[in-house]
DNA sequence: GTCTATACTGAGATAGAC
DNA sequence: GTCTATCTCAGTATAGAC
């Protein structure tokens, strides 16, 4: 690939992802990466062009994983379906990886939920992936009406997002440098309770 | 309160909540409240201490209200600890009712919250009532590790923040407008049944 | 004490020379 | 492909009118 178009995506990359993309100025991309301004608008386009091509290049490699871990406990459970913990490793696992491998992108997925630009970007990156694990998620857990379901991997999701966020809220409390591991295996146990917990009576009665 | 000053609160709450407060442009919050630029610097300082007086007026009576029907619960409960749902109640439930009586304010909320936070701002808007529930929970599930505790309640507040965005996930499965205690109890179901999860075992064994 | 007018710096974007 | 010059609009600061 391009020299240029490379530095650019790698600072726009780090930046992002540590300081927000808002917050962000072009004009820090090309001094850090050592390009000229108009190099940025020529390769992507715009600013929020280049956001996509990050997202892009980060993602690919990460909705592979999820899928391949996905199909290996799919062939390992076969033809019974998955239990739902390894649904859930299947998605979580790879995500948070990310944040010991490249901290910075892991980081920028999470602000990109909060931020409001998440919506266009699940759609153009990681709609195949999402829709793969909810029909897993729908198989493991045959009772759960479609729009239960539905509410709960929203709230995934934003279990998910603080979490890549770091130890923002509570610094002090959790303090050491959590192995990542473990914040998989904590944040799977809440979630796997939270998707087979009770359906509230209404939610059932709404289901034909 | 100042005339001018009330205009600009309100429209920029507005603006904030509907297009994020990185988008949404000082200049656009003068020209719909009909006020001079300079107005907004004089009354506030800044676009950042006007975005703190926008959460300070709405976050106080949430606050309030939460801190109320957290008590209402203990004094009911008492001597006996409040259940998990309750506790949970006093705290998510306030919140989501701003959705219907300020959406624009709800909305802010979850943007602030999946953004980081704007460092700061729950320490200077929410710490003292975060404390409060955290005391409470913790007396709710006395068995729960410290730590494992503090990361549960990451992982609601994660829940919430998604939540108080909407439904702009998957805006075609979960259509309608929702009645908004349904959502709560959607949420207290799915949350209940995370913070009482089994504690993954090398968390028990870092519990001295 | 309140507000208006205006100027300053830095942002993203674009046209056109090389 | 790359860079200079320039445009528009952002947040900010200040002087001075009421």
């Amino acid at each position: 690939m391009n020299k240029t178009k490379e530095k650019i995506l790698n600072i726009a990359e780090r930046l992002f992802g540590e300081q927000g993309y808002g917050a962000t100025s072009l004009r820090q991309v090309i001094a850090e990466a050592g390009v000229n301004l108009a190099a940025v608008h020529y390769h992507f386009g715009s600013k929020e062009e280049l956001l996509d091509a990050v997202v892009l290049r980060g993602a690919s490699p990460l909705n592979e994983e999820r899928i391949a871990l996905l199909e290996h406990y799919e062939g390992e459970a076969a033809p019974a379906p998955v239990a739902v913990e390894k649904v859930l490793h299947a998605i979580v696992a790879p995500t948070l990886m990310k944040l010991k491998r490249s901290p910075q992108f892991a980081q920028l997925m999470g602000r990109l939920l909060g931020e409001g630009l998440m919506p266009g970007m699940l759609g153009r990156h990681f709609k195949p992936t999402v829709d793969r694990f909810i029909g897993a998620m729908r198989r493991s857990l045959p009772d759960l009406p479609q729009e239960e379901l539905f509410w709960r991997i929203q709230f995934m999701f934003g279990a998910m997002a603080q979490t890549l966020l770091g130890r923002h809220l509570f610094p002090e409390a959790l303090g050491g440098p959590a192995d990542t591991s473990e914040v998989v295996d904590r944040l799977i146990s809440f979630l796997a309770a939270g998707f087979q917990a009770p359906v509230p009576q209404f939610a059932k009665d709404q289901e034909k």
